[in-house]
DNA sequence: GCACTCATTTGCGTATGCGTTAAAGTTCGC
DNA sequence: GCGAACTTTAACGCATACGCAAATGAGTGC
């Protein structure tokens, strides 16, 4: 339930990283599978440490260890999206009636706000990829000030696995003024401190965006990705 | 993400299911460090596949690996358990409600019958043993009901990270006979289809069941386990 | 007695090679 | 031509060995 192990510079820390680079860009395909001594030479390291970093990134769900065919990239369908969101909403409604609960000042509260600002000035300037980064930095920093490591984790990992689906799609979707309108609603309640309604908006605002993905997906026929 | 591969006989697997047992029996205490190699002797094979084992128990949140001090296992403080049963109060409740708009028959909802009647005759017979499986049980086929592949496997996780300070109190405890009332209402809840009373009684009971074990330790002054 | 330096020990990350076995390819019979 | 049986290939799980570096212990000087 650890971060990788901050094994600075080892050669598993390093097939981790790189790996996930791979995955989540798309290199190394949804579905496809590739031989641990493929991955070995594409990284140039031998396959013990290719093997731990799939044994670590299988745990994380973002591929599967399929004997004598090799590592398969753990596609998402759109049943998997659905389940993914399913968590996040839970998970992260959660943290934000905690963060609402915990009394935070404005200080405390500066890395939402700043998120929510970046994203304010992405959408001015008609720039998805900032936008992007920033609503990523929102949601981190938020199930961050929830204060559950175990919280933290987790959404982290479902982040992961939805992370190629969201970077495919980001330049299919309209321009996410309401999303932002949220964002910015629910670090109010979080700064008034209320809880109810601090989980009340996140969750409208993380089923709409369920919703929103899902649709893209059965709109172009994308069954998985 | 995957549940550990289901490789029959493999000494990786065998270390996993080993080493799980030796966790949450307490024979490897919380907070204890111990070397592969020493593991690996304990275990009856080299460290290839100690360390493979533990690089997954480590994803699942059992142990840490520390170069040169080897395998720490994970204690678990009252501030973990609060952390755990918060992520499993939001998930199993999200899976009670799930279940409850699912409309099962009652064939379907025979498991967690099942497991109910068989709390409440441990619960006559002063048979604490029987009722935590039951129990265990319970909770299980809760989370199936709900239909999130990831839902089960997180929940599996958190349960397993608490399994020990479980197993320890279990004896310290009254006899459940709230806790299965709760059970009885929920799957009734479930049963009648009204998944916002499916939700909200389990969410109480499970809030019941964090204070109870929090309470119990911090009455026995137990700081970990 | 304490702090510093150097030498030794040892634990781990990794590379390599071997044995097992599943999968792929080839051959033969109908 | 197709299916079954046999043979070959190759991927993986694992054991072993090696090199590196962190930790420990010993010796020396103040």
């Amino acid at each position: 339930m650890t971060e990788p192990r901050e094994k600075q510079g080892s050669n598993t820390q390093r097939a981790v990283e790189q790996l996930r680079d791979l995955i989540f860009s798309g290199v190394l395909a949804g579905g496809s599978n590739h031989l641990e001594t493929e991955l070995a030479e594409m990284l140039g390291m031998s396959r013990t440490p290719v093997r731990e970093a799939a044994v670590l990134l299988e745990a994380q769900g973002l591929l599967e260890l399929q004997p004598r065919r090799g590592v398969r990239i753990q596609p998402v369908s759109v049943d998997d999206m659905r389940e993914i969101y399913e968590v996040l909403t839970e998970l992260e409604s959660l943290a934000a009636a905690n963060a609402a609960a915990a009394g935070y000042s404005d200080a405390d509260l500066s890395g939402l706000d700043a998120a929510v600002t970046a994203m304010e000035e992405s959408i001015e300037a008609d720039d998805l990829e900032t936008w992007a980064k920033a609503d990523e930095m929102f949601h981190r920093e938020l199930v961050r000030l929830g204060k559950n490591s175990r919280v933290v984790t987790i959404a982290a990992m479902m982040s992961d696995q939805v992370r190629r689906a969201r970077q495919t799609t980001l330049h299919m979707r309209a321009m996410p003024s309401r999303s932002n309108e949220d964002h910015r609603a629910v670090l109010n309640a979080i700064r008034g401190g209320d809880a109810v309604e601090a989980r009340r908006i996140h969750r409208e605002h993380r089923e709409r965006a369920k919703n929103e993905i899902i649709g893209l997906l059965e709109k172009y026929r994308i069954l998985s990705l």
